[in-house]
Order: structure tokens, then sequence, then C-alpha cells
DNA sequence: CGTATTATTGAATACCATCAACAGACGTGG
DNA sequence: CCACGTCTGTTGATGGTATTCAATAATACG
């Protein structure tokens, strides 16, 4: 093996591994930065290897450390109230950020685990913190991703505290079907990673009733329902039963 | 008048109206910041007169300009669904900084408006920005803010998601009483700003529900109620109904 | 191929929303 | 000062939606 293959499969090796050659770095932190600021960012990134299904990347009371982004997989974050039940609190997709909420406490108020098998890229937040010192475009990353995220809880809120069963399911099915996903999926067509039961459990619903709901909007012809697998056929009359409102859908792009 | 009466009521308005003197200093932003740090920040910060019940700081859809920060009175947030009803989306009180949720969009996806007579410091967001670039402890500040709000969030899809009526006003109550609040009131007697009507629909429930589960927990004992006026008489039932959870009360301090 | 998990569907119940009537507070104006 | 209307809050009766319990079907996994 000369040094030219060397080279090359080192040069693989980094396409695979580096923020600037990642296929979601247009929906993760690095945007906007410039290639010397990428590779500064790149620097303090740890890739370990994929978790599997039930492994936890944090706890609930664990010290808070690093904020994860998501390459591949799921990750649902939850947490335990003294009752002993789980509410979980969302669904980690690929391109996403999550850890947010640990900022402030210097404790994780949630536990994140993988509900399939995912790689994450772990971003310690000491270091992220420095390097947002000195990248002003680092830190608005940052502060708009916040932004984001209160803006989705926002939606968040409104399902929950308004929304029936049918404007739940629509707007939770409108929303897994509009955030990025790996090229060549459909808006048209999703598989979900998690259960009906989880489905519910982030709802606020009982997972008999995900079931019957899904039934129902299958019936009415506006989604195919094949187990997890659904296909979404009258996404205007989706968009009705769910209440189109400012908040729903991405960012004002 | 002589000089000696100007310089003091110069100095009389100055206490008034700038950030150093301010009784919710250690609450609000400037908190870890230096003398110096603090001038640079309050020379930003606009404080304009008292504003009435009914007027509106800004509205769902308007430009994004400024962050808020609530020295009295109480701001509602809300936003309003297609369907025409509105969801409340949280009670800015004293001490406490409302917007964060327009950054990311450039529109703020909320209305707010005075439920009585209030007065803000209004925060310039470019200035704002501007100033974190330079001052790396109001960076800081800020994500926290941001990342507190968020966990804040949390604990509103746990009392959404999973509680029932007593259990939600078990944890209104607590997280009201638990807010910061002028000197020499007391966390066992609050005064409500809101109606009824507006904690119902905060707390994803009817009026009347919140009137009857008020009247049930009196019966039980726990709290005292006299119109708005409201004393907790069982702090440690209250809080085994509401389910004491990690997310519950101030950060962990 | 068998067991465990997940999903679907049915029937009964519980909880809260809705509708409605009424009581009290507040402010206005006669 | 009191009559009046409005707004807010309380309480009762009824009904709807989703939960719970239970049984069965389908899927995943070793």
């Amino acid at each position: 093996m000369n040094d030219l293959h060397i080279k090359a499969i080192q040069l693989k090796a980094f396409r695979e591994t580096s923020c600037q050659s990642c296929s979601l770095r247009n929906f993760c932190l690095p945007v906007s930065l410039d290639l010397v600021e990428i590779e500064r960012f790149d620097e303090i990134i740890t890739r370990s290897r994929p978790i599997h299904a039930g492994e936890h990347l944090f706890r609930q009371g664990n010290t808070f450390s690093s904020l994860f982004a998501i390459r591949s997989g799921c990750i649902k974050t939850y947490c335990l109230s003294d009752h002993g039940d789980e509410q979980i609190t969302g669904f980690g997709l690929p391109s996403e950020l999550i850890g947010f909420s640990g900022i402030d406490s210097k404790i994780y108020p949630v536990s994140a685990v993988a509900i399939k098998t995912t790689s994450v890229c772990e971003i310690p937040y000491s270091k992220f913190d420095q390097l947002t010192d000195q990248m002003s475009s680092l830190k608005k990353q940052l502060i708009h991703s916040l932004s984001k995220e209160i803006r989705n809880d926002l939606r968040v809120k409104l399902l929950l505290g308004k929304k029936n069963a049918a404007e739940r399911l629509s707007d939770f099915l409108l929303d897994i079907a509009a955030r990025p996903k790996p090229a060549g999926y459909s808006c048209h067509y999703i598989v979900l990673p998690m259960s009906r039961d989880e489905i519910g459990n982030y709802l606020g619903l009982a997972a008999e009733t995900v079931s019957r709901t899904l039934s129902r909007l299958q019936q009415d012809g506006l989604i195919k329902v094949d187990g997890r697998k659904i296909e979404i056929l009258g996404i205007a009359a989706l968009k009705a039963i769910s209440g189109p409102c400012i908040l729903s859908g991405q960012p004002y792009s």
C-alpha cells in the first residue's frame, strides 16, 4: 500500500467524521461558519461508536457536560416524576441538538436514551462555551438553536393544552414529516422510530387512543398506516385538522 | 433651586432607573457583571412609562426587536390558533424576561399584553447581541436564561401531559409562590394577577374546573381562597399532590 | 418456531368540559 | 347614595372525550 492509498483512506475517514463533509452540515450548528471556524469547532467534537437501543446518553440528575448532535437514529428524552411514571419530552432526530435544558442547572433535568441504533456527535459544553467567546457566529447559532427550541415548546404547549386526539396526531405526523431527513426520503412517507406507547406518552394520550385515532384518520383517507410506516395522503386536510398556526412547521423560511 | 438640589434629584432619578440600583438586579440579567459592565448594559436599556392593563408590548407576527425585563406588574403571553381561540403560554412576573421565542424566527410567535399596570425595561436585541460579543459574562447570562426557560417548559409539558386538575393547580400555586417577589411578601401568601379564566387557559382546564378545584383544596385545608388572594396552608401536602419532581421550583440552588 | 413485545379493537368508567343559573365585586351615572 | 349593568367567580347538572381494563391479533426476535 503506497502513500497515495493511505492518503485516500485518511481522506475518506476525514469525510465521514468531519463537520465540513457532514450531510447534516446545513442543519446542525456549523452553518454560517467559514472553513477555518468549522475546523476549530470540529476539533472539540467527539464522535463515538453508534449506540444501541436502550443505551443512555445521560440520565436525569447527571452532571451536565455536553450537548449532543444526532447524526442518525433517534434519541428520546424523558423525565420521571416522583409518581414513577415517565413523561417523554421530545424525540431527537438527525441534525438536531439535545441537552439544552441542562446548561442553566448544571444537571440534566431529563434522561436521554436511544430508541434505535443511533450515532451522535458529543459537544463538550465548556470547550464549546469558550469557542463561542471567540466566534460570534457560533454564539449566534447557539442562541438561535435555544430560541428555536423555546418556539417549538410553544407549539407543544398549545397542542397539550388545547387540542383533541385527532388534532394532536395530525400535528405530530406533520411535525415528524417536516423534520430534516436523509436525502431520498419523501416527506409524504415516514417511518416512525417510536412505539404507539411512546407517541401517546409524548402527546398526552393513551396508546390505545393513538391507535384508534390513527385508524380513524386512515378510514377518512388522510393517511395509510402499516405499523410504523405511515403514508400521508391528505396533507392539506391534516393541516386543517391540526390547526395550522404560526408555530407549526419549520421556521419562517 | 440650586445645583445641589438638581444633583440630588438627578441622583434619585438615576437610582430609580438604573440596573445598578434596581431591586431586581440579582434576578435579572446583570447579575455577575461588574460595575463598568452594568453601566454598558444599562446604556442600551429603554425604560418607558408604565403600561396599563390591555396594552400590548408586541403582537404575534410583529418583527422581533427586543427582549423585555419585567420590573413590576404582570405580562401574559399568548398565541392565537387559526380556530380563533387563545392559548396562554406564560405569565411574566417581576424580574423575568420575555421575548426569547422571537430571536430565531425574527418574528414574535406570541403576543404579550399587560394584565395589570406594568413597567418593563426594553432591551433592543441587536445592541444586546453586540454587547454579548464583548462581554462573555453577559453572553453566559443570556444563554442560561434561555436554558432556564427550556427547563421551565419541560415542567409545563409534564403538567399538561400527565397531571389532573388538582395536580395542575397545586403545581401552579407553588410555582407562583416560588417566583421572586418584592421584599416583604411571604411565599405563603400570594395575590394572583390573573383571572380564573386565564389560569384555566394556561393550565389546559376550564375556568369552572379551576374554581372547583380551588374550592376542593380549600375544603381539604391546604389553602385559603379569597378571590385572587390565596394563602398557602399546607405547602408539603401541595407538593405531594403536584408530584415534586426534579423540574419543580427554582433551579438546584 | 415459540415467546415476548407491540398494536388493535371493544366495553365500561372517570374526569373534565359545557351549559346554565346565580352570587358577588366593581364602576358608572342618574 | 343607590340603581344598574358588566365582569368575575362559584356551584350544580349533564354529556362527551379519552382512559382504563380486557381480550385478541400482529409483529419482532432469539
